[in-house]
Order: structure tokens, then sequence, then C-alpha cells
DNA sequence: TCACATTTGTCCGTATGTATC
DNA sequence: AGATACATACGGACAAATGTG
């Protein structure tokens, strides 16, 4: 009958790891715990909530995975509070990503859409203090492929610096959990420094159409760019793909 | 060895339990394992892998928080390979939802956005099967609150059949996380029957325009229906929030 | 209904590797 | 370079849960 109260009741009895981690994560949520501070060792931890060290360590586990702590080994190691829990969520998207095997073309469309989206925000909401990180972001790009190196990671982050201009968090979180599966299906290739440096000429045009306020151009520039990358991916992973016996040998 | 390949993974695959949870998370990408198979005991696994058993349930419990498998007790239990994983994206994103504060305008707004984009792709590539569910859906959540019930599930549901019929899984995925957030906001709230009772009547609508192929109702209705939302939403969470002791008593 | 076997959950002791001082 | 502190890892043991006969 009371049929609403079972609903959201989980009768799941917890174990003993899963409430250390709960409440270490609560006490982060509270910012009783701020990123940086260093949690007690396993042995202190163990002590204090009065649990063996294996339940610690298993909390400790979740919580690693779930980017809420790091752990350095060694003397005056430890866990210790992370400042992102973002790249965690990039994790379990990559991973849904792989199940599902989504293709290029698919991210592409999804990608595209949904970067529309944000771009017409960040257009409208980007303030001084975000066209600075863009530009800065775009000049270290260049200046890396003038020096001949690739702008990898100059290149993502662009994209994620024009989510965070959106001002929304949901925004920002979509935007790098895509990244982090363009990002996976980039590293896979195999360097190519024109390519490179035609998507910072992109992202600088992309740019310079928001600081002028032409939106629509700025839009178009940002199709154009990512319809171009696809096909350049596109054309990559087919050779990739070509001699997949990829095996991992046996040890 | 491949120098390129380890240049953008550092990840440290030193540890033991990594390198065992990351064999069987490729024996998974690789169908080797399917869902509902079942693994060995972890005793059998550590005698498998010649590790000690607190390496082995070190490496389940990364396997379960991302929503490979699940672990059943007792008798004939042990680790069952799941067949989703898309909560745990959820989980984490609920996670830096909380981490970033993120408040309903925010979330209504990216949601409105981006459901607008999925609408418009489900609306191209919908076809009777995706129709079928749809109405499935919402005859359900109409029958249920007939006897008085809230159709919360079938509500949330019919979002993420809206994200299947783009026939795009990235955008499934990004909904479905989305959808976990909105969820969760409303489980706080008490339950309201009418509200539940207009809901449903929003989703009827929007699935009509899409049967009759008025997208750009379909795309209106929308809307409308996800601003409603937002201000019962808010209306409530402000009543909700204004006596926020919420402390979890311990048992 | 009642044992019984299986499997997870938990604790303890110990040993080793590693980073810091 | 040596001592210290910490995570990592192994093995043994018992409790609790759960399905089977």
């Amino acid at each position: 009958m009371n049929v609403s109260e079972t609903l959201f009741k989980p009768i799941k009895a917890k174990r003993t790891f899963e409430e250390v981690s709960t409440e270490i994560k609560s006490l982060i949520f509270k910012s009783v715990l701020k990123p940086s501070d260093k949690l007690p060792s396993e042995i202190a931890l163990a002590r204090q909530f009065n649990v063996g060290r294996q339940t610690v360590r298993e909390a400790l586990r979740i919580l690693e995975l779930s980017g809420f702590i790091t752990i350095r080994k060694g003397a005056r190691g430890g866990p210790i509070i992370s400042d992102t829990i973002s790249n965690t969520i990039s994790n379990s998207f990559l991973d849904a990503i792989q199940m599902k095997s989504i293709n290029i073309g698919e991210l592409t469309l999804a990608r595209l859409e949904i970067e529309k989206v944000v771009l017409n925000h960040a257009i409208n909401n980007a303030d001084s203090s975000d066209i600075k990180d863009l530009q800065e972001n775009v000049l270290k790009a260049k200046r890396k492929t003038e020096n001949r190196f690739q702008a990898f990671s100059e290149n993502i982050e662009f994209h994620k610096l024009l989510a965070e201009a959106s001002k929304n968090h949901v925004f920002v979180i979509v935007i790098q959990s895509i990244m982090a599966v363009v990002a996976d299906f980039l590293s896979r290739l195999e360097p190519n420094l024109e390519k490179s440096k035609r998507v910072v000429k992109a992202h600088e045009d992309i740019l310079n159409a928001i600081i002028s306020k032409r939106g629509d151009e700025a839009i178009t520039l940002l199709e154009k760019h990512l319809l171009q990358v696809e096909v350049e991916l596109q054309v990559s992973y087919d050779k990739l793909t070509r001699n997949d016996s990829v095996e991992s040998g046996k040890s």
C-alpha cells in the first residue's frame, strides 16, 4: 500500500566502507575539508572511524575514483583533497562511449549542436577576464606551434574556456566531458603539426569574432571548424583502424 | 616502447589493483564478458591473477563504482557484469553539481537549451518504435496519476526516451546525466499529485506535436513545460531550504 | 524448518616499496 | 645515506548474508 515510502527508501544495507566514504564526502561538501587539505593516514583513519584498514582503503579507493582525493605515497604522503572533480565524469563518459562504441560522426554531431548553444551563451556572458583567458590560450598555442610543437592540450582547453565564459556550470561540465572523449580520439592519432596550426588559427578567428561581437560569424566559424576537424579525424581514424589488430600481450 | 602513446597517458597503471581492474574492464569492452555473466569469486580471482584478495577487492570496488559490475552477497553470489553503465556518470554528475552548488535556474537553462537541440533531432529521427515507447510511457504515467499516484520515474523516463529517439548516443548520455540531477532535485520535494498530472499532460501534448510533425510547436511546448517546472521547483525549493538544518542523524 | 556450503564483508598481523627529511 | 612515515600488498581468520538441499 504505502508504495511511496518504499519507493525512495533503498533497502540496501550500507557497507562500512560506504559509510566511511560518504562521511568524508559530506565533510568535503560542507567545506570542512578543503582542496589541498591533508587527510589522516589510513591507519589513523582506521583508528578514528574504529574500523579496519582494509575498510578504510576501500573507502579511499571510492573517493579517489570519484575524484575527491588524490593519494601520495611515501613519508608526508597520504590522501589529499582534490580541487577538481570533473575529470572523473570524463572518465565515466569515456567508459560509456566505449561501451556504446560511438563513432566520430555521432560525436561530432552532438558536440557541434551543444557547442553552438554554449558559444551563444558565451558570446552574451563573457567578461573581460574570460576574453583574457581565451586570448592567452590562443597565444600560448600559437607560440607552441611556431616552435614546431603541437598545441594539443591548449586546443582542448580552448573549448573548456568557452564553456566557462557561458557562466553556466552545467555547460562547463558537459563540455568537459565531451572534450575528454574528443581528446581520447585525438590522442590515438599520429601527431600532425599542420593540423594543429589550422586548429589554432580557427580558434583565433572564432575568438576575434567573439571579441568584435559578431556572434553569427563566430558560430559559423565554429561550425566550419568542427566539421573540418571531423573530416580529418575520420580520415586518420580509418587509416588507424585498418590495421587494427591491437592486442595487449598476455604476460 | 611506444612513447608517443604514453605521452598523454601517464596513468600510473602501476598499482596492482588497477591492472586487475583494467584487465577485467578490457574483457568487458571486448565482449568476452557480457552482461549478466558471472565473474569468479574474490578468492578464485585472486588465485587466477596471482594476487591477494585485498587487491582483488579494490579492483572490484573500482569496477563496481564505474558501473561495470554489481556484487551480490551469499552463496551463488559474487560479481556480475552489469548491462548499464550510465547511472555511474549520473552519480559523478551529481557529485560535481553538488560541488559547484549549481542552482535551479542554471540547471534549467542548460537543460532547456540542450533538450531543445535533442528534441529537434528526435523529431527528425524518431521511428515508429520510438513513438510507441513514448506513447506507452505517457499512457503508463497517465494511469498512475489517475490512480492517485505520482508518475515520478515515468516523467523522468520520458525525456530519456526523447533522447533515444534522436538516435545519437552522446545525446542519450548527456540527457541521462542531466535528468539524474533533475531527479535528485525533485526527490527532495514533497509529493504533489496535481503537479505530476500537469507534467504528464505536458508530455502528452509534446508527444502529439511530434507525432503530427509539428516540430516548432513541440519545441515551444517543451520550452513552456521546462520553464513551468522550474518555477514550481524554485518555489518548493525555497520553502525547503528555509528550514535547512538537514543533519543526517547517527543510528 | 533447518542445517550447510558459498561468498562477501571485515579485521588483524606482517612485509615491502617508496617518497620525504 | 639512513631513518621515518606512508601506501601497497599478502595471508589468515571470523562474521554475516544468502541460496540450496
